[in-house]
DNA sequence: ATAACTGCAAACGTTTTGCCAGCAT
DNA sequence: ATGCTGGCAAAACGTTTGCAGTTAT
């Protein structure tokens, strides 16, 4: 792939409606279900190839979170994100990057400092109001 | 394994001891490697069910950062890191943890936050000064 | 004709698991 | 005798890749 001559397919168009139809945070086998619904043909490896080229241009945001399957996001600016302990939903933090955070870093060490990610865990509503139950799970 | 009967088996004692030694961020299979030059008979499985326990008991720390292997540190306490894009490196970032992080996504979510995790990456001296050679790789 | 793309299946690297034997209590 | 533990091999998991056929230019 030349990245330049790239060419909307119908498979790539679906992909790319779905990511933005849900609110966010797929993995590529929930993709590939939901793709799938409208296109049933299509595979798994073409899902896999398409959300890497898409991330690659910047047109998806790959998310590689701590011990979890990679997850894809519609938006394309940075952001943090809040995962539930209990039932793996993951959310968007409404907070500004602190680039700040960055300047301190490179000013302790020697390092030239591209980027960092900052990941909340915690419990959310629904789980901490229903002690004894998974009250949902996945994205 | 009910945790408290638990044994310090020669395994054990010596997949700790290389994790001490280290400086750090060793993958399993590393751990692995370093063991059976002292113990030749041990197995894969012995290790990562090991690491897994004592990252469960809190004896070592278990990173589990952006789409890469676990890691595993002899550190116990919560600290951040630092990643070289070129290089693979990964290193302690000399800075407290910001709880104040935590309590400004407490105030701006409904979630109860319990813990957060920072990972900045960037390039290296070594990586700076070399522009165009893949200075070393691994931990 | 050429290059990009897909579906399919196989391969991959990492991690987990089942099983049985061995050892400590 | 009970139960934790280790070695081994197989399985599982998420992801990537090779290939052959199809489609668009």
């Amino acid at each position: 792939m030349s990245d330049s001559n790239f060419r909307i397919t119908p498979q790539r168009q679906v992909i790319l409606e779905e990511l933005r139809m849900a609110d966010s945070h797929l993995t590529a086998d929930e993709v590939y279900k939901m793709v799938r619904a409208r296109l049933p043909r299509i595979s798994l490896g073409t899902v896999y190839r398409n959300l890497e080229i898409f991330s690659r241009l910047g047109m998806i945001y790959k998310l590689e979170l701590g011990g979890m399957q990679k997850r894809f996001d519609g938006k394309t600016q940075d952001h943090y994100h809040l995962r539930c302990l209990k039932c793996g939903r993951i959310e968007d933090v409404p907070m500004e990057p602190q680039t700040m955070l960055e300047e301190s870093v490179e000013a302790l060490t020697d390092y030239k400092v591209l980027g960092h990610r900052l990941e909340f865990v915690g419990l959310c509503l629904t789980c901490r109001e229903q002690p004894e139950t998974q009250a949902h799970k996945g994205a």
